[in-house]
RNA sequence: GCACCCAUCGUCUAGCCCGGUCCAGGACACUGCCUUUUCACGGCGGCGACAGGGGUUCGAAUCCCCUUGGGUGUACCA
């Protein structure tokens, strides 16, 4: 049988990174056991739900190069719609049947009377389990008449007074004890179905093999396993991925700062760090790799290395991921990449080599890719050095005035766009022997006359990258 | 409150299922040194954990129990 699993967000918002994650997890899962990528959603929350969060939450997951197979924008006719809202009347028909059945029963509650009874149970310090009267099989004819007479009512699912059990597959063996949940509505009063029903219904019609979801839905699934039952439908493996927590160790949420995808997005962040260190919260790579891509992840990707404790979101270590992943560039993609960014005019201009000369000499300097013209600015085309306290001291040297009288002479020689490797050398010999300069005078005096910055990347890759007019004007400034 | 889940360095984790090879390994962060004296790169180090208590056993991070701590659920939300 092959495998089908599924993501199924609410447009309730944007794409959370908790939910990203899940849905990594189902796409990488699918695609190492060559199954099928459903996306659904789940809409039946009409008050919350917005289909331009739809939009975003897809657009997202493409970001992130996360595909489905299947979903509202490509239905297979077998399963489709894939739209909660639009499959109302597949669950009506569903609920109708466990009405039928007697495993489901029609509720005229008010909400006082629920109200009441919910708050006489917390004064006797018991669960709020349902105790209205229409669970009682006596009252079954009475609703019928008062449904077909067009009373509006809910449905509430016979909750078996058993014991259930649950075979996890990174939870383990998961026992949810009899009584643990009452008799709970799965059609509300206005007609519309709710999440615990519809989910177990479409996972069956959809023949959802595997439900990899977060451990949120751990207590539901009691409620899941019951209607499972009821329908006579066939079990799904459960996965329950553990949480994503903030500093505070509480569930990743808004206050926790940047939890949405697109944030990262506009950010700059790479796709592939993202899948990379989403993919760590929570799973191993089974030789503790800790940078890869995941379409490497194929052959190892399995159910059976998730964590089973929270993790903590730490943007930190998502930075460092995502410098590997710079890092990891070809220069050629790297290229690509950076002129596509807003103000890389003088970069465009040069030559192939001199970009690829850049490119390999940034990159390890550079976390995220518009880091690129930012250093190129900062290390490149910047005339006027700003005169830091460690750049005041170089200057204050008695042999930096003799250094900068030499290379301005020897700069305003120069015929070319730029100068090579071999002249940059023969200047710091000639500073060394000539005008008998050495150690830290002879290095960092080189160095801010020709940068005007006290530190920074070797001298031999970055002068020759620097036009020779820029660095005219720097000795100019600095000699004011 | 009740139910369920979880518990290895500050953080992510390996190891746990199938006890000894673990006075616990890797990564981020922090930090020291080195890289023909710069350096944001790189290399080599350092710091740093089995929550506590009982058991079982010749032997426990690994198995069992309790305690503690944390999380989740307890909706006519998903």
């Amino acid at each position: 049988m092959t495998v089908r699993v599924r993501f199924a967000p609410s447009p309730t918002g944007y794409l959370h990174i908790g939910g990203a994650r899940t849905a990594l997890y189902n796409y990488l899962y699918s695609k190492a056991v060559g199954g099928t990528f459903v996306l659904r959603i789940e809409d039946t929350d009409l008050e919350r739900s917005n289909s331009e969060y739809e939009k975003l939450q897809i657009d997202d997951l493409k970001w992130m190069g996360i595909v489905h197979d299947e979903g509202p924008d490509k239905p297979n006719p077998k399963y489709a719609p894939y739209r909660q809202s639009e499959r109302t009347e597949i669950y009506k028909k569903y609920a109708l049947d466990l009405v039928e059945k007697g495993l489901a029963f029609y509720d005229f509650c008010t909400d006082e009377e629920l109200e009441a009874s919910k708050e006489k149970a917390a004064a006797e310090g018991r669960d709020p389990i349902y105790e209205g009267k229409w669970k009682n099989p006596e009252f079954n004819q009475e609703a019928l008449q008062r449904i077909k007479a067009g009373e509006k009512a809910a449905i509430r699912f016979r909750a078996p007074k058993k014991s259930y059990t649950l075979n996890d597959k990174v939870k383990g063996e998961v026992v949810y004890p009899a009584n643990m949940v009452g008799d709970f509505v799965i059609v509300r009063s206005n007609g519309l179905p709710v999440y615990n029903f519809c989910c177990v219904v479409d996972d069956h019609l959809m023949d959802i093999t595997h439900v990899i979801r977060g451990e949120d839905h751990l207590n539901n699934t009691v409620r899941q396993l019951m209607i499972y039952e009821a329908l006579g439908a066939k079990l799904p493996e459960f996965a329950h991925v553990s949480l994503l927590i903030g500093h505070d160790r509480q569930k990743l949420s808004k206050r926790h700062g940047a939890t949405s995808v697109n944030l990262y997005r506009n950010e700059h962040y790479l796709p592939e760090a993202m899948c990379n260190y989403l993919c760590l919260l929570g799973w191993s790579h089974p030789t503790e790799k800790d940078i890869f891509d995941k379409n490497d992840l194929n052959e190892v990707f399995n159910l059976e290395r998730f964590s089973a404790s929270a993790a903590m979101y730490d943007v930190e270590k998502l930075k460092w991921v995502n410098s590997e992943h710079v890092k990891k560039m070809s220069n050629a993609d790297l290229i690509t990449l950076v002129e596509k960014e807003p103000e890389t005019d003088f970069f465009k201009k040069q030559t192939p080599e001199w970009k690829l000369a850049c490119v390999e000499l940034l990159k390890k300097y550079a976390q995220f890719i518009p880091d690129f013209p930012k250093l190129v600015n900062e290390l490149i085309l910047n005339e006027h050095p700003h005169l830091t306290d460690a750049l005041k001291e170089i200057l204050s040297w008695e042999t930096t005035p003799k250094i900068l009288s030499f290379l301005s002479d020897e700069i305003n020689k120069v015929q070319t766009t730029f100068v090579t490797e071999a002249e940059l050398n023969a200047w710091t010999e000639f500073v060394k022997k000539d005008l008998a300069v050495k150690g830290k005078p002879l290095f960092q005096g080189v160095r801010g006359c020709l940068t005007g910055h006290d530190h920074g990347p070797d001298l031999k890759f970055l002068i020759p990258l620097t036009p020779v007019s820029v660095l005219k004007n720097r000795m100019i400034d600095l000699s004011k």
